[in-house]
DNA sequence: TTGTACGCGTTATCAT
DNA sequence: ATGATAACGCGTACAA
């Protein structure tokens, strides 16, 4: 592969004048002439000149690029946020670079190392439901602005953005006991995500505010997948006392639930309701629909890349924590003729 | 933010010794003393020294980055193609640069031009559906090899891997011939894609392998989207003569039309049967459970991605060509009783 | 074995 | 208005 890139020292030995006019020029500076200006932007454009971004950045020590790390990339709400992250970065100039931890805490670490020692200038960042250690972070936040989204680093001083994961817990426990379930289990995530806790306490805090009794069978933690979901479920299907409702920390948990209660012939919702979190596009493809949380998804990328943009402006980092609200949607997977 | 990263120089200084011979050592260079060696690697461990990767590519012209051009990422079959690139990637050692040309050639354009003057050392791209002139590729294939997935560019002279799209429609076709249906429509993809037309051919010498007429009026192109789909059926269903199968392009399009005929109480496959192709998730949870073509999208992303690392080793690029299998996946939406 | 000098492509600070 | 020179951080041929 022939790599004949033309630098400005090639313009200005074929124009007999020093690179430095020649690199004057090409950048806008006041001081030179018109006419040796026009002919440098002449030639620039004939023959093909670009500027290397590599020289650039090792010279202005800024390589114009925002680094990403999402857990996984095959999921639509991930994918959703990565659309958003990159439209707005687009439009503002920057490069986006991309790097999966694969839920995996090791990984995690090796891509912040990576995107520091490469000198992007901010991190966006999800964390894995493995990371528990937040000591990378703390290293990487002394050198760069961080935005973290959705699965955040709660006590780190750094910005955030989330949605309402209480409330909207709190809102889908309220909405199954208004339709008259008595019985109300939750699937809950991975323990240490604080996605988790809040859904949790959500889900907890509604059933205390309606007098419901909390039953520590009808909880059961574990994790986001539909796995997760199927295997669950078989349990509290067993159960002497089995729950009429079940709300789960996500769709993909519901539906892995939804499917086992399909094969055991259980209906839903007439004999056990099911509602999930997130609105992910097969919600409305089930049946019956999945009664779930709208999380803005797409919204979360651009206002997390919205936040990092402020802060590559400022002298000081202002972290800044921005909650974005749900929507209940309902759906027929738990709308029944009250009781 | 702090910016007082440990450079070679700050190590040779403190040792009082020359940069180059830190250089050496860092690097494994075998002439240099093995207590100085020592030192200089205490030294810098201590110090926490990390090579700058922008010097580096600066100097050896080298970014051990590749580049992907992907026409969308909120899409399971393109996120399944990055999480192959990228652990195919990772574990070779090589970073990954992620753009989205959004289907708009322009910004196809405009990535290919980033991704070449940022010296990405390969290119791994899927054509936006609006592509239809190569130019900006046959500038690009003179700096450094390519591979297209999915959505190639045919006749380039570029590596390629694709899936049997031709012998999947056909399989495909005559998995509905041979259920019994008689009036196969057809809805293709956008005209200029490839995709399109080795789907509609291997649908065309479906029929004529079985001796069923062709009619224009089945065949409706248009483009990969559920809206497409659900334009498009809702004109067929008008029909004087009415089809009694669709083989739909891609999974997404044969959901716009599963929706449009539950909408009408069109029965599938009683009245009505429905094929996809992709394996998209939501395949086996719509119901009736669609029958599909299954592509191996996460091994498309690996396999392109191993062909890169072979093109980054050789001396002259030696485009390949790499044809995966599909797998037809039968299930309830065409499955009906032979009449 | 180690140090010197130069180059990668660019910008910025001096002079002139 | 222009040119020479240093610097960004690193690698390497050549000299010592």
């Amino acid at each position: 592969m022939a790599n004949e890139e033309v630098t400005i020292k090639d313009i200005a030995k074929q124009l007999n004048i020093s690179f430095s006019t020649v690199s004057r020029a090409l950048r806008g500076h006041p001081d030179v002439n018109t006419e040796t200006k026009k002919k440098i932007l002449e030639l620039a454009g004939k023959l093909n000149y670009e500027k290397n971004p590599l020289a650039l950045s090792l010279r202005k020590q800024k390589t114009h690029t925002i680094g990403v790390i999402i857990p996984e990339i095959a999921n639509t709400f991930f994918s959703s946020i990565i659309s958003g992250i990159q439209h707005v970065a687009y439009e503002a100039g920057y490069n986006v670079m991309i790097c999966l931890s694969d839920e995996n805490f090791e990984r995690e670490v090796s891509n912040v190392q990576h995107l520091v020692r490469y000198r992007t200038e901010g991190l966006l960042v999800s964390i894995s439901t493995e990371t528990a250690d937040f000591q990378h972070f703390e290293l990487a936040k002394r050198k760069l602005p961080m935005v973290f989204f959705d699965r955040t680093w709660e006590n780190g001083g750094v910005s955030q953005v989330v949605v309402d994961d209480y409330e909207g817990a709190f809102t889908m426990t309220e909405h199954l006991v208004e339709m008259g379930y008595k019985r109300i289990a939750h699937l809950a995530g991975p323990k240490n995500v604080q996605v988790t806790k809040n859904r949790l306490q959500g889900y907890l805090d509604a059933l205390k505010k309606n007098n419901h009794a909390i039953d520590e069978n009808l909880i059961v933690f574990g994790g986001f997948s539909q796995e997760f979901g199927s295997e669950a479920i078989k349990k509290l299907v067993d159960l002497a006392e089995k729950p009429d409702a079940v709300f789960c920390v996500n769709d993909r948990t519901a539906l892995g639930v939804m499917l086992v209660l399909k094969e055991k012939h259980i209906a839903i919702p007439e004999e056990m309701a099911v509602a999930g979190f997130t609105n992910a596009p097969f919600s409305t493809i089930i049946e019956p629909n999945l009664t779930t949380m709208a999380q803005p998804a797409f919204e979360i990328g651009q206002i997390s890349t919205e936040i990092m943009l402020r802060h590559l402006q400022e002298e000081v980092y202002q972290p800044e924590i921005r909650t974005l609200k749900t929507q209940l949607l309902i759906r027929d997977s738990t709308l029944r003729n009250k009781s």
